[in-house]
DNA sequence: CCGGTTTTATGACCTATATCATATTAGATC
DNA sequence: GATCTAATATGATATAGGTCATAAAACCGG
């Protein structure tokens, strides 16, 4: 979709490594970020230590775009979590393809709500939810576009950074799930039934 | 800003009671709504009855717009917790203002991308923060536009139901935390310091 | 200012899950 | 296939906050 755009101002792709950072929590934003390929998450850590995964994103995704445009510091860190190749894009050349481009503006517009619609699912899980159900909606999330059969990879740890559990409690209930036939489990991987 | 269209179109205002139900969970989204007076939250509940208060709108503000432009069904209801006045805009003419109002594409993508930061925070907070740190959190945010001296007006339940505590320990926290100089309290209201 | 309703308050007890400690297993690397 | 590291596993124990019960304020309409 956005060729044309990449053509006329020969943004150049920039490779991160598996396990570098991105940008930090607290950082004035300077891009948004265009993933040609490769996968980042993005992370936000308390005082204690403990993470949370906020969201991760694919090849053809891009993030950063709200704290840029509304120039707020940035609230979590992000980090490849394997070789990634991105395009950075700076303020000015997004706001001029937000005016120029109708169709990324709505595209940009379906993104944001659909990351809202996964955020209040998550908030009202944290909320009221307890472990099992917790886990239970976020990988039938997550399993949005694994066909059966299919395995999941994420972590125990990853779930729990996503789900604000801890890895073990993750693990026990995991097992359990797995006994109750909601999902199989082999060699550790997670199976969708 | 969108007068323009309001008279091409010339929609109309509904009025909708306090308590009034404006749409429930599990619908068809049919309009965007525009809050020309009042205010309206917006709550998800669980299988058990248990509220989350998702998001709070007021006079200027609209909401609705994600589920109708991703045509899927609301996870939430909304209801109007003082008197207000709604207008309501059908899919087709929400795409034509996006389509014709470069302004206001432009406030809709500001406008999701701070009800994001707002759930990013909470999901945050709710993962890993304990019951004073995600009240301070959230009081702070909802002290956004409030004169120091000035009171915050949620009940206890209402706070409970956006931090995903329990009435009681909201209470509980907020007295301690009163004691602790954070806040001050007077008839029961909370006033900032 | 009275009766009803909503909100705040407080104590006693309970439980889901965090925490801590220590194995075991699976996967990568030479 | 031996070694190292990361991930999964499991038991024992602790605790923040939930739950339940009951009361006292605050607010509200007539």
């Amino acid at each position: 979709m956005l060729s044309n755009f990449w053509i006329k101002y020969h943004f150049k792709t920039i490779l991160y490594k598996k396990g570098a950072v991105i940008y930090e929590s607290g950082q004035t934003p300077r891009y948004v970020y265009f993933i040609k390929s490769g996968e980042i998450r993005m992370v936000t850590v308390n005082h204690d230590g403990k993470e949370f995964i906020q969201g991760v994103f694919k090849a053809k995704q891009y993030f950063g775009e709200p704290a840029l445009l509304l120039q707020r510091s940035y609230l979590a860190y992000t980090i490849a979590s394997r070789d990634t190749e991105l395009i950075l894009v700076d303020r000015p050349h997004f706001l001029k393809l937000l005016e120029e481009d109708r169709a990324f503006s709505m595209n940009l517009i379906e993104t944001l709500s659909s990351r809202l619609f996964y955020k209040s699912m998550m908030l009202e899980e944290l909320a009221n939810e307890q472990a099992e159900h917790r886990l239970q909606t976020l990988i039938t999330y997550l399993w949005r576009d694994t066909e059966k059969g299919g395995s999941l990879d994420f972590t125990r740890q990853a779930l729990a950074d996503m789900s604000g559990l801890r890895v073990e409690t993750v693990i026990r209930t995991i097992k359990k799930m797995a006994a109750a036939g909601e999902l199989k489990l082999s060699r550790g991987k997670i199976f969708k039934i």
